[in-house]
DNA sequence: AACAGTATCTAGCATTGATAAAATATTCGG
DNA sequence: CCGAATATTTTATCAATGCTAGATACTGTT
């Protein structure tokens, strides 16, 4: 067995590198520029291995996806130890979240803007997508009624920040401020 | 003069038809099927008559998302006047807001998805873009600190729940329940 | 060493947005 | 009312895209 193992090792390897390749150049040059042929130069074979991987760019994208989920996810955990102690909690993930579509704006696209093969809030949710919503409903704190849908207000909320500042549609200018009013107005319990 | 005159109206008509076309088309079958091919064919011209309007598809699109400002604006300023009363006009507004979203969904796509070479927050911003956002401003009432800032979360908020729905990333069912949430949380001043 | 099955590549398709140059209308002077 | 100058529209084409079919090389097994 030991020979299909290392096929199948291998396989597992070309497709690490194809995401990881594709996340790179994503990053360095935007989407439109991660094309199937300079994807597929990037990785030293043709055009169509690509697609004995993945059933198309979609589905690549899809692939890089779910590793911006799984940072996310970790980025807020993290954030909740944060700076300002346990008072602020929120504040702290919200800005995490704020970061990290700042930071990341290209991976953040394709989880959130681009059109995905990615199934949300379903049985097929992949769990790095759960695991970074459970962060969201989390620091929203225990005593809430409907958590479920605080957490999805919470979330648009936090997303329409992020995505129209990335692409101009409010200045960037005032994101302390506008920050302040959100988490103030989630924090204001009852 | 009249025959310069003239020239001017007809192709003032033939924008105008262009921009319906392609509104309609993109309605029915998606912005991907409005390729400058079928637009051309849809107005009987050939396709290089549409780059003496405009420099390419995207400014097309723009055109179109103007015309969804102009809507929308409209549809706010409606709303005010709405069922509740005076004292839910915040409500009736951000209904008004997901309901337009809800309703054009390709022209709401256009206006704050798609890239786009309008200006947002600028001097050069079309006065449609901001009708629509004074309306915002106003749905939350004079008595505010940094009315801009706050209508930028709302908007923020709005967009996050409109995008994240269409796309499924957030489930239809609970719509009212997170509108609550939101108008609730808006509405109560310090 | 020959074979069967898998993996990979070369070549190409159909579309796309965009443009250059040819062809056609249109205008205006005499 | 003719013909030159101008403006307009079309034909033909480009380079790039995602994707796929058919040919080729390679693998391990017997």
């Amino acid at each position: 067995m030991s020979i299909t193992e290392r096929r199948e090792r291998q396989r597992a390897e070309r497709y690490e590198l194809i995401v990881s390749s594709a996340c790179e150049l994503a990053e360095a040059e935007g989407w439109d520029s991660v094309t199937t042929r300079r994807l597929a130069g990037l990785i030293d074979y043709s055009q169509p291995v690509l697609y004995s991987h993945f059933s198309g760019k979609t589905e690549i994208m899809g692939a890089v996806a779910i590793r911006g989920f799984e940072e996310l996810a970790e980025r807020l955990k993290i954030s909740k130890a944060g700076p300002a102690g346990e008072a602020n909690i929120l504040r702290n993930v919200c800005a995490a979240y704020l970061d990290f579509a700042r930071s990341r704006p290209v991976i953040y696209e394709a989880m959130f803007l681009l059109p995905t093969s990615l199934k949300f809030a379903s049985e097929e949710t992949p769990d790095a997508l759960r695991a970074a919503f459970a962060e969201l409903v989390a620091a929203l704190g225990p005593k809430r009624e409907m958590p479920a849908i605080a957490a999805e207000v919470l979330w648009s909320s936090l997303h329409g920040m992020a995505v129209l500042v990335q692409s101009e549609r409010i200045p960037a200018t005032g994101g302390e401020f506008r920050l302040n009013v959100l988490v103030q107005m989630f924090n204001r319990k009852e």
